[in-house]
DNA sequence: CCCATAATTAGACAGAGTCCAGATTTTGGA
DNA sequence: TCCAAAATCTGGACTCTGTCTAATTATGGG
C-alpha cells in the first residue's frame, strides 16, 4: 500500500506504477514523480512544466495518455471545479476539497469525520461511484 | 421571488429579468426562457442551438456574455462535474447534484435534509462561497 | 426625432485536450 | 546476440469551449 512508502523517489515509483499494473516508463516515472513527490493538485500544463524542466523532453500527447492511464488505474484522482482545467491529485484516499475561487488554490479536506446525512436513495440501476464535497471559499472579512 | 412564478412564459422572463437588474433584450429573454421553461441543466451550446432553433439568431458571444450576466446577477448557477463544459442550472436554491457520469446527466437533490457533520474551520480570512456535493454515479449492479 | 449608450455580432483568437500516423523503444524468443 | 512484434512516444494537426475586439445595431430619454 501507499502507507508503506516513506519517502517518494523515482526508485519507488516503479514499484508503484507496477503495483497498479502499469508499465514504469522513463515518461511515467517522471509525471508519477512530479506529482507523488509534490502531493499536490496539479494540472496538465503544470505537470508537462515540471516534467520538462529538467532534461528529458516529455510531449503533450504523453502528459495526457499517462494522466488518462493513471486515472484509468486508479493511481490517481482528478478533481473538477475550475471550468478550464482539471487538477490531477496524487491522494486517492477518500477526501474532500476546499476550492479558493478567487486564487485557484485546493486544499484537501480530510473524510475522517466527515459524514453527511439525509442524502435520498439512489435512482435505480445506478450505483455509487464518489461522493466529492467541495467548500467553495474566497477572501473575505472574518466574523 | 421565483416561487412567485407559476408558469415560465416569455412575459413574466422580462419581470423575472428586471427583478435582477437586468436589462430584458431579446436576446436575454429567449436565453432565460430556454432555462427555466425546461428546468434543466444546460450547457452553452445546448442553449445556443435551444435559441437558434426558432427565428431568431443569436450569435456565440450573446449567449456566453448572457449567460455570465445571469451568473453575475445571481439569476442562475453554474454547475462544474464534467470536465469538458459548465453546466447552467436556473435552480439558485441551495441543492446538491447526482451526475451520472456515463451519460452526462445531472439530477437535483434538494437540500432540505440534508446535512454535513465534522467539516474542518475555515482558513483564516476566507469565507464560504457555497458548498457543493456532487454524489456520482453510473450505471451498475444494483444490490 | 436625435443622440448617447447599451447590446449584439462575426470572426479572429486562445487554451485544453484528443487524434493520428510515423518513429522509437522495449521485449521476448530463437 | 539478433530480430520481429508489441508497446510507447512524438509532433503536429485538429476539435471544442470560451473570450476578445472592432464594428454595427438597437434602445430609451430628452
Amino acid at each position: 500500500m501507499d502507507m508503506m512508502v516513506q519517502q517518494y523517489s523515482r526508485d519507488n515509483m516503479a514499484d508503484l506504477l507496477r503495483g497498479h499494473d502499469i508499465n514504469p516508463t522513463h515518461q511515467r516515472i517522471e509525471i508519477a514523480f512530479a506529482l507523488f513527490s509534490r502531493q499536490q493538485h496539479l494540472s496538465a500544463d503544470q505537470i508537462m512544466a515540471i516534467v520538462n524542466d529538467r532534461h528529458s523532453e516529455t510531449s503533450k500527447a504523453t502528459v495526457y495518455n499517462t494522466l488518462n492511464l493513471f486515472l484509468e488505474k486508479k493511481l490517481i484522482r482528478e478533481v473538477i471545479v475550475d471550468p478550464n482545467k482539471v487538477f490531477y491529485d496524487p491522494n486517492t484516499q477518500l477526501h474532500h476539497h476546499f476550492y479558493n475561487v478567487s486564487s485557484g488554490e485546493l486544499t484537501d479536506i480530510d473524510a475522517n469525520g466527515v459524514t453527511i446525512c439525509g442524502l435520498p436513495k439512489l435512482p435505480e440501476g445506478v450505483i455509487t461511484e464518489g461522493v466529492d464535497i467541495i467548500v467553495r471559499i474566497r477572501p473575505g472579512a472574518a466574523a
